[in-house]
DNA sequence: TAGATTGTTAATCGATTAACAATC
DNA sequence: TAGATTGTTAATCGATTAACAATC
């Protein structure tokens, strides 16, 4: 593992990397090349090749990767070789869904608590989990040494509630609000947001 | 407008200008400096005047940007001065969500049809919309024009479904399957993947 | 061995930033 | 007028690609 600071975006393609990987070994795959890697990602060999070689030599030459190696050597690297306590705050139809989805257990993730404000909400059950009431928020955070959270609550009140999950100690938020979140340095937001998405493709029409 | 063409890092970054825009437009602010919107977004003003001189002058040296008629401008070249309609094939959890969301309408966009293919599901009312036949895909997104989808099924079947949509001619993909899928050049797939999304997050903590 | 493919270097390409004349 | 802020140029910084020696 190399010391030098790693360009952020090369930490984005990571994911889709062991995303394609995990693909091919649920299809029985043993190995492949940064070419056919490639092929599946649509990212040239060249760029897979210099973005695995950062983190160590990985590959063989003649022969390629091994993938459940590199599955593992990825998982490291992104440290999703671990489960990650992940709570939902919203539990309107969006934290419903992520609520209930099947696609994180086995990528490194598993949702402990639901939060909503609304009492006809509150004490709901969604799949295993109980919908809590917001106000208890941040002692709940606290108290789980909880580091993720996803945002599934109006644009209105999604920078005051994530002041709040920062206090908390969240160090990770997956915002699906449709509205720029302002945190610290040492926290990392990614934004989901459909509309913003769509818009950049209409542009292309 | 520029002919020359424009780098797509710049399309990606439209949209959150727009998002921003129409926030501070809703506050009742009418001017704004590529300082502020900067610091609404977490983005340089040098970048932003640059980004947004590509396409004309629309600002204005000692008072900034009249924030209406850069909303205006942004959606003119985004191409959401209009109205798209779009499809949602998959009526699951997700699907019902995007279906039943409510902020696509005021940035561009009208669902008009959600599909699957499991007869329990086809028939069921979901908001406005009743959920139709996959069967009947190709011919429906034919005979109505439609060039944008949002894909809310297994990844499983997510590369054939890709590729029926593709011969209807569906020229935008807004892909929540965790896989990548493969499409000719002039359809563009945009990826919504929330575990690829906390994996990237993981890495910092 | 011959063929394949890595890891890495150097060259190219593209994006961001700093700075400032122009001007509202 | 004085202050503010744009649009743009040039400089810097960073990312991608091409090429190839090393080696499995």
């Amino acid at each position: 593992m190399n010391a030098e600071k790693i360009p952020d975006i090369i930490i984005t393609r990571l994911p889709v990397y062991l995303r394609a990987l995990q693909h091919m070994a649920d299809h029985g795959v043993k190995n492949t090349s940064s070419q056919e890697l490639g092929e599946h990602v649509g990212i040239s060999a060249a760029q897979i090749r210099k973005d695995i070689s950062q983190f160590g030599e990985f590959g063989k030459q003649g022969t390629g990767y091994s993938i459940p190696y590199l599955l593992d050597k990825l998982r490291e690297i992104l440290k999703v070789d671990r489960l990650w306590d992940v709570i939902i705050v919203g539990a309107g139809d969006m934290g419903h869904a992520l609520a209930r989805y099947q696609g994180f257990t086995d990528r490194g993730f598993r949702v402990v608590m639901i939060f909503d404000n609304d009492p006809a909400k509150i004490g709901q059950q969604i799949g295993d989990l109980v919908v809590e009431d917001t106000a208890n928020l941040a002692e709940k955070v606290q108290s789980s040494d909880i580091k993720i959270a996803m945002l599934t609550i109006p644009a209105t009140v999604a920078q005051e509630t994530t002041d709040k999950l920062v206090k908390a100690g969240i160090k990770a938020v997956l915002n699906y609000a449709p509205i720029s979140l302002n945190v610290p340095n040492d926290v990392k937001v990614q934004y989901i947001d459909p509309a913003t998405h769509l818009q950049k493709m209409t542009y292309y029409l």
